[in-house]
DNA sequence: GGTGCGCTC
DNA sequence: CCAAGAGCGCACC
DNA sequence: ATTCAATTC
DNA sequence: AGATGAATTGAAT
């Protein structure tokens, strides 16, 4: 499991702020956007559907949730039936359109590919786990658990302690963030055509970062390799990033933020926490309408426009920020009983940090809705570890941190670079270089250094190993980066890479080291 | 009845360049738009829902036809459908929204002033005519009618004669045309705060000309007025007309109908039909590919967004425009059985010619949709006037005229004015001679001169009386059109006005008639 | 020909 | 308190 | 301290 | 044929 976000401690990934990521290597031609090469039988794929590897063909579909929106669909429903029973009462039918047509679209064109066979090993791997939960599982179900019973609701009774019901915690996401800036250059781009983004160029188009509404349409989504969107979407618009123009564009928001709470925090460039507690005493409008007013001057400044949540902790706002996506924002009411109907019937993946693999290993548990954690609580508790544990109660009870502060204090930094295999020694330790030189760079001007550094590889089959290494001092200098991760590759040759990178950990200011590297004791020490 | 669209002879209004309605009399100040008062307790006048004068609460919601977009619908709902049937089945229950609680604000609002009863007085002469048809419709109802059912199916294979389905007609219709023209230079009215578009001031507001769709959410159309519409929605924000904008606007998209169809037909600044039979010829994309070819270019050209229809004949066309409508097109093959499925569930309101008056009269008569026509024939043939009752066999058979043509002859051409209420005669004489002056300006620039003479006026009851005359020669003079108005007015007096206009008809070019304004005979008159 | 009405944008 | 302006066709007289 | 897997944008 | 990059956290060892 993850929990990376909310904790006490500060959320995981707050800035990424996706630096110069404009690459210096490679062969960095413009990919031919032309290229509407091999335009798909995509009819004659669909036809043969079959049962067999579902689960993968799930993985295969990319991370991003979609489902189903509940509440959004809730809202829909009422209204459509009441049209029907006003006007007509109508009957229908219809079978499957989307979503398995996408998914298995995806399946037939990755089929036989090592990052598809690699995607196979995985999710065998995933089956496994699960089998092993559920023969456990198998062996306590029937039990009665009076035990795990009284020490959960021991548990929960102490959680309900860290409930704050008194913070107005507002999250704010901008819609298709990356792509709505370049619809500012490029109006066109808004309707017709579909438009999507390239992140890099190896050989073909690369990753996509994300896609306009348009092209999610057509199942187009971040972190989905170009040329299958192209599959989906013949027509799609590629156009490469220009981080310049998404930070200008977040600066612009976040100057906004910065008037309703200046300790905002910012998640990445499209995305922040604010806490507008006290900026409500300022002002006699409502939440929302402080929200509205906040959404509009986002786009009166930058005219691209953001969806929000608003509710008493930073997981129910984020989750209230789905509800309404694109161009609106939900209002939840700090009430326990508007707090426990607004949960329970979502779906346990809208939990941030509920991913696909948790998302399978839950349903396996027979957890699928947010309402069921609570009654499969005494075995969730004999199954899971504590902090998972105690994570789904938190999640199942709406409760959340809701401290918003705008200080972060990095972990680890690092570059990593894919490129077309290598194996030989001297080819690799000629990238390796390169990597280092970068990571070097980015050190220098954050002016840090640390003490454990880390090599990341990736096969030609997909597979990732980690090796890292603690020294004796910090560092930060080129030359040290790429001899210690040279020692660390020696170790791994021969291999046959796509993908090489190196990582600093146990960071510290530089100001803070004397010239052997030795962190220097901090005034504030305890002795 | 009406039907003055589709007939062999030339669609009626094509033109109506809305020129220089920027008027140059009555005080011209702006109206003052954050006169935000009289909020309305909608509320409280929702509350008390009556159902007697039913009839005039639908009347007074004005002529949009609204309701519900039958096609667009049935998508909706085998899409809904399928959500439903596959992600959780679920069951809801609600009651009103919009609709009705629009037309009750609208009724209560208006209840008790002139323009109200004037509106009852014409909603009971309908109701007149209905029960005057009904008694003939009970009289016959239980008659087997076969005479009858022989003629009309003998009339149907005569209309069916006139089917031709070897056309490919276009029909576009900008898409909220004025408010889309204005947001381009405000896009901030695209959104959140919504935009509708004032036509005059003569004490308040006036009339609204058109509204954005996000106004349209809160019941505020076309010909509302505007104190109405701030009721249905305090926020909204007014702007004044800019023709000469909307001129431009329409003439880019013209230019983009000039390559499709030389002979592309206008109907107003924003609509047109074209025959794109011959440009298929020149390619090989099919009609919907074209026409989607031809909106992406209007967008370019414009970056406003325009929906379109294409079928087998104008009424077709103009039909299918409606089902896909904000930025939209929808294609109904030419083949008897789509033609069919298409027009039979759609509601005879949805017939271009076919308004508010006719859609209760047919009710009455039990045809509430267009498939309801052919089994009531044999009645219908017998209440109807002949072209009334083709027009109606015409619309259920889906036969419609394919001409497109850009040749127009005007038959008539008038100016009328609004003012506050006035009866002395000077008064009256000095307002129409200003109206005088104002057509005298119009046949100047048109190089026209007219026989016929006609007064309009309109009490203060909003009664609306004509009168005219037909001269024996040809006049353009304003001394004339003053002269032969006020005869037609001094008759009427006394008077208490609300508007007075002149029109004349009975039209001939100046360059062929003599001195003393008498037509000189055609060169080509058979003789 | 004159008048009123319905329809369209 | 507050409901447009331009044009066309049909029905009836 | 090391490694791997999961998650987020 | 073609499947990112930066960062965090948790679990296991
Ligand atoms: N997997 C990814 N790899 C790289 N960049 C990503 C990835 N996912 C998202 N991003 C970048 C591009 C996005 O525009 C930006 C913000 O992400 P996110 O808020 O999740 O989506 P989005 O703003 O594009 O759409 P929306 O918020 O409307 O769903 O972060
Ligand atoms: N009484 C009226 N009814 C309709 N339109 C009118 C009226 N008076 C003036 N107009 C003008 C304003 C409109 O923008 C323009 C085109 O009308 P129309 O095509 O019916 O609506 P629209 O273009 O505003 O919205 P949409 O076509 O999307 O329904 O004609
Ligand atoms: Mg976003
Ligand atoms: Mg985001
Ligand atoms: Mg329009
Ligand atoms: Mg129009």
């Amino acid at each position: 499991m993850d929990h990376h976000d909310e904790d006490d401690a500060h959320l995981s990934s707050q800035i990424v702020e996706e630096e110069d990521l404009l690459f210096d290597d490679g062969p960095s031609e413009q990919p031919s956007l032309d290229e509407t090469t091999g335009n798909a039988d995509i009819d004659k794929i669909t036809a043969q559907h079959s049962d067999i590897d579902e689960t993968l063909r799930v993985r295969l579909a990319g991370p991003s949730t979609s489902k189903v929106n509940y509440h959004a669909l809730q809202r829909l429903f009422t209204f459509i039936e009441f049209l029907i029973n006003y006007y007509f009462p109508i009957q229908a039918g219809m079978d499957s359109v989307d979503k398995a047509k996408v998914n298995e679209i995806i399946y037939e064109v990755s089929k036989g590919s090592s990052f598809f066979e690699n995607e196979r090993k995985k999710d065998n791997a995933v089956t496994g786990r699960i089998n092993a939960l559920l023969s456990k599982y198998e062996r306590i179900k029937n039990d009665v658990l009076s035990e795990e019973f009284i020490i959960v609701d021991n548990m929960i009774e102490e959680l309900e302690d860290e409930r704050d019901l008194n913070q107005c915690i507002v999250h704010i996401d901008m819609d298709a963030f990356y792509a709505s800036v370049e619809e500012l250059d490029q109006p066109h781009l808004k309707t017709v055509p579909m438009v999507s983004f390239a992140f890099q160029a190896v050989g073909g188009i690369g990753m996509l970062c994300t896609s306009n509404y348009e092209a999610r349409k057509f199942g187009v989504r971040s972190a989905m390799p170009g040329y299958i969107a192209l599959k989906l979407c013949p027509q799609l618009k590629i156009v490469p990033l220009n981080f310049s123009k998404y930070r200008e564009a977040s600066a612009k928001v976040r100057s906004v933020f910065e008037q309703y709470d200046p300790h905002y925090c910012p998640m990445s460039l499209d995305e922040a926490y604010l806490n507008i507690t006290e900026h409500l005493k300022t002002t006699n409008k409502s939440p929302p309408e402080v929200v509205v007013e906040i959404r509009d001057k986002i786009f009166k400044e930058t005219l691209l426009t953001a969806s929000a949540g608003i509710a008493a902790n930073k997981m129910l706002a984020k989750m209230c920020t789905d509800v309404n996506k694109p161009n609106g924002q939900f209002y939840l009411k700090s009430e326990l009983a508007d707090i426990q109907e607004f949960i329970n019937p979502l779906s346990i993946r809208k939990i941030p940090g509920v991913g696909r693999v948790t998302e399978r290993v839950l349903n396996a548990l027979n957890v699928n809705t947010c309402k069921d954690i609570y009654p499969q609580r005494a075995m969730l508790y004999k199954l899971l570890s504590d902090i998972s544990f105690k994570f789904l109660l938190r999640a199942h009870l709406g409760i959340g941190s809701t401290s918003v502060d705008s200080e972060y204090v990095r972990k680890s930094i690092s570059v990593e670079r894919t490129f077309r295999s290598l194996s030989s020694r001297t080819d690799l330790y000629f990238k390796l270089k390169d990597i280092a030189q970068k990571l070097a760079k980015d050190l220098e001007s954050k002016n840090l250094c640390g003490k454990t550094l880390g090599l990341k590889i990736k096969l030609t089959s997909f597979e990732v190993r980690t090796r890292a290494k603690t020294l004796p001092g910090n560092i930060y200098k080129q030359e040290d980066l790429e001899k210690y991760a040279s020692q660390l590759l020696e170790k791994e040759l021969p291999v046959s890479l796509r993908l090489m990178g190196i990582r600093l950990s146990s960071l510290c200011s530089r100001d803070e080291i004397d010239q052997k590297g030795v962190k220097r004791v901090g005034i504030c020490t305890i002795f």
